[in-house]
DNA sequence: CCGTGTTTATTACGGC
DNA sequence: GCCGTAATAAACACGG
């Protein structure tokens, strides 16, 4: 409306959160992980509208992926170019928006307390160590596998029941393993296009693939469609996170991981003290499992 | 130096 | 009105 003859929706501002827009270019790779920079094209490719200011909303950005626990960042591989290191989305935050709106997320997403997840076997702690390293060296070895889960006791740690969730959204390009479309018949296509005005069919969303939906798939709502953050595998693939996410470990572990050579920063405050929201009531898994033909252990 | 990353503060808005 | 979330600004540290 601001400029009628020209692009219409595309120059106004995205009714989405700046950690929407951060996800959704994380989910758009296969990798899931992207530098900043990338994280910066992305959104600039598809949204006309931060094209300009940039100053401004880069800034808002770099604030946010800091500031909340859903990104975690990634370190980059000593011989690999470039500025900065990678960044990709907590495996624990795939519930994190509201259920068909983005303009606001259903809470504010915290690491896991240690209550939550403490494997208390100490043999757990070694597993997970173990863990750790595959999972640093797959990571920062080749490319990542899809996705990934910590797997750490969190066995599961949130589950896909918004088909509007940005992880949903974006998803038509997942690639999940077995060739498994995770798209199931949720109404993906369409709300796409009508939900998305303001973002640029480039390639994340015009490939869509032929998903024929209709309003009563919506009844796909309880449906965990975990395979985008969480891997759906069991597979663990994202490498030990740079944001000490204290809380979220086991003492014992924790201890472990301040020994790593990676050097994890102290503590934030903020994450240390409020261990608010188990954010796991919807861990009812309902649907059928048969959609995702993955592992839910 | 510039891009990146962290942190604090302020303001606005919506929900309860 | 309070609380939580988000947007914005800004200061600062760090590293290539």
């Amino acid at each position: 409306m601001p400029r009628p003859g020209r692009n219409t929706y595309s120059d106004q501002k995205p009714p989405y959160s700046y950690i929407s827009l951060t996800a959704m270019a994380i989910q758009s790779c296969p990798e899931k992980m992207l530098p900043l920079s990338e994280i910066y094209k992305f959104i600039m490719d598809r949204f006309p509208y931060y094209r300009e200011n940039t100053q401004r909303w880069q800034n808002s950005l770099r604030h946010n992926l800091s500031f909340n626990d859903c990104f975690i960042k990634i370190p980059r591989r000593p011989d690999q170019p470039g500025k900065g290191s990678f960044w990709a989305l907590h495996p624990s935050c795939g519930d994190m928006f509201e259920n068909g709106s983005f303009l606001r997320r259903r809470k504010r997403f915290k690491v896991m307390t240690s209550e939550h997840l403490a494997p208390s076997k100490p043999s757990d702690a070694a597993h997970y160590l173990q863990q750790q390293a595959k999972l640093r060296l797959s990571a920062l070895g080749t490319h990542l596998p899809q996705m990934s889960s910590y797997n750490l006791g969190v066995s599961q740690p949130s589950t896909f029941k918004h088909p509007f969730a940005i992880e949903n959204i974006i998803a038509r390009e997942y690639k999940v393993p077995g060739g498994l479309a995770f798209s199931t018949g949720y109404p993906l296509h369409n709300q796409l296009t009508t939900a998305w005005p303001h973002m640029y069919s480039t390639s994340v969303m015009d490939s869509a693939a032929p998903i024929s939906m209709t309003s009563s798939d919506y009844s796909a709502y309880g449906v965990p469609i975990k395979s985008l953050c969480h891997g759906g595998q069991t597979l663990p693939a994202i490498p030990v996170p740079i944001k000490p996410t204290p809380a979220a470990l086991p003492h014992h572990i924790h201890a472990f991981l301040s020994n790593s050579p990676q050097s994890l920063s102290p503590t934030s405050p903020q994450t240390a003290t409020s261990q608010s929201s188990p954010a796991t009531p919807s861990e009812t898994l309902t649907g059928p499992a048969s959609l995702q033909s993955v592992a839910v252990h």
